[in-house]
DNA sequence: GAACTATGATATAACGATATATCATGTGTC
DNA sequence: GACACATGATATATCGTTATATCATAGTTC
């Protein structure tokens, strides 16, 4: 009763040996049918569950892998979270989450931790200015990582999206509607996201000879969009249409038109990024560039399993298309 | 380069014995200053990270803790979470997260890979359904667990909140502002907090004679309390407030009154529970009961430490207030 | 110089599992 | 009956740490 029970409690209640017990939970060597009963049934009565971690120090297989992501409360990476979590639990892996909310020094303490826990395997949003020191550290370790979203170092796996492609498509939709003054919207730094993203958004723009386009800063939460809306309707009343870093930031944006009196998809075009479930339920309903978090779960499964089998193979990098969902916050600009 | 370091390199690299390293890294036992020098120099130079797992496993000591949700998607418990973490960090743990879903087979199998990798303590939010089972299997191995929000053990400690004193004033909030036909909105099973937010709610009513009131279904996400709001108004035309059930049911439902014409506050008032970012940026802003995730953080981590430093302490059951927030979506029912 | 005490290091066993080698049996063949 | 061989179990070493006990050596004390 008191005290977890062992191999060695089980064995004992059983009158075995310690590795008879050990070879009958595994399914291993010759056992007879009689015994593997009495040491099922022992194990059942002391409700045994085996030590993973004395199992991996003799072993050296470690099927518990990190999930580091930059920002919990985004329902966008919980979505993501969930399907990478059900691929990988069911071939027998422990998937634990840890948020660096975008703080590097929380990250950089949290992943120390997670190579002095012995994680086997990482898929990681590396923070906003991540130093080169804490990829040299995974690195020096030989953890298997795959990198997700943020493409930062080349010697690591990664998964992410065709950025500048989506946002090209999202701004050709606004340009075909009429729209000539298209702002982006969102985000704060330069990340390499931001930047592909808005690259994507001049190219579109530069093809129909619209100009370079304003680009204007938001954090990533609905109330800081809905602000920062307001601040670049009055500076730059032009503006017919913004093509947003993220839906979040599209949705603060829609309330700030609202609150303003403008309605979105007349007045002003909006256009999101993900594709995340309030997207569908807003009003008016958020046209976006939806990314299925289940497709980009399973590419994330799948390279890291990859990488973990073969510690040798050539590092990939995966690309996600995103596609247009035209809804209701999109239309042709009003005559002038 | 080839394979990790450990003691063995270290002591190696160093000239001096395995005890002494562990010893010189630990700052134990007595070591002169020559010796500790040259182990921490070899310790440096070969960037040694000792393995917990190994420690934990020889000192029985084990600071890694677990947080097993049933819905990370829901604002509130990552604001809750984050909390947690921060304060439990700072004490030298680390916090690894995981997702139940309210899938009670899921639960079961996550919180057994839990125990097989050695968690040394555990937040618990336990699934709908929960079998004995589960919570006799974390009584058999001793962790030291604290349930929250959901109290369906009592021999569990636990951190929740006052949901009946909670909804009991969001009521008598409706009831001075002179609603009568008040309904009790959102959830779906009589989980232990539903049936507590039901009683304050039926009480508060009973204290004015104003009958039992409405029960209405809704699952826990936007466009389920939108649907399920349509149904109650179209059933029951003679409501004039809802008390809801959480924060997130709560917008879906003043979307739907806004999706039919009426205006959340004056045609029918709403209140919500929980007090998410989303509540107070809201049109209108969502009048709730609100509920500090700093302070329920503050409590669970340390009712958690409490239990992991006295495994005998008698079991503590710990309720949190919520505080009234008057926002736009209450206020006098229209004159009939 | 024998006995005693501090000091600074090492030897050894243990944590809970797995891998490998080994050891009793019983069975079949000639 | 001697031999090989399959079967079913156990002995032993090991993973990387930490806890406890032990052991040299030098410095005191009388």
């Amino acid at each position: 009763m008191s005290g977890k029970p062992t191999l060695g409690t089980v064995a004992k209640e059983a009158g075995v040996s310690i590795p008879t017990v050990s070879q009958v939970l595994r399914g291993t060597g010759r056992i007879s049918e009689k015994t593997r009963d009495r040491v099922l049934q022992a194990a059942k009565t002391l409700h045994y569950v085996p030590d993973q971690r004395a199992a991996a120090m003799r072993s050296g297989e470690n099927r518990e892998i990190g999930f580091v992501i930059n920002q919990l409360s985004n329902p966008f990476n919980a979505e993501v979270i969930s399907g990478v979590v059900d691929l990988l639990e069911a071939e027998g892996y422990l998937v634990s989450i840890l948020d660096t909310r975008d703080n590097a020094g929380r990250q950089g303490r949290q992943l120390e931790a997670f190579i002095r826990h012995g994680r086997g395997g990482l898929i990681w949003v590396p923070a906003l200015a991540t130093p080169d020191d804490t990829f040299d550290l995974l690195a020096a370790h030989g953890v298997p990582t795959v990198t997700f979203l943020r493409n930062l170092r080349p010697d690591f796996d990664h998964v992410g999206l065709r950025n500048a492609e989506a946002t090209a498509v999202a701004t050709r939709h606004l340009l075909a509607l009429g729209h000539r003054d298209i702002a982006y919207f969102g985000g704060t730094e330069m990340t390499p996201v931001r930047k592909e993203r808005i690259a994507g958004f001049q190219k579109a723009l530069s093809e129909k000879g619209a100009g370079v386009g304003v680009v204007w800063d938001s954090e990533d939460n609905k109330l800081a969009g809905l602000n920062a809306m307001l601040d670049l309707h009055r500076t730059h009343p032009k503006i017919t249409a913004v093509v947003c870093n993220g839906d979040v930031v599209a949705l603060g944006a829609c309330l700030a038109l609202q609150r303003i009196g403008l309605a979105p998809g007349k007045d002003i075009s909006v256009t999101g990024f993900d594709d995340i479930q309030d997207a569908a339920v807003a009003t008016p309903p958020l046209t976006t560039m939806g990314v299925s978090p289940h497709k980009l779960g399973r590419k994330l499964a799948q390279v890291l399993l990859d990488r973990i089998r073969d510690p040798e193979m050539p590092v990939t990098v995966s690309e996600i298309s995103a596609d247009l969902i035209i809804r209701e916050t999109t239309g042709a600009p009003p005559k002038a």
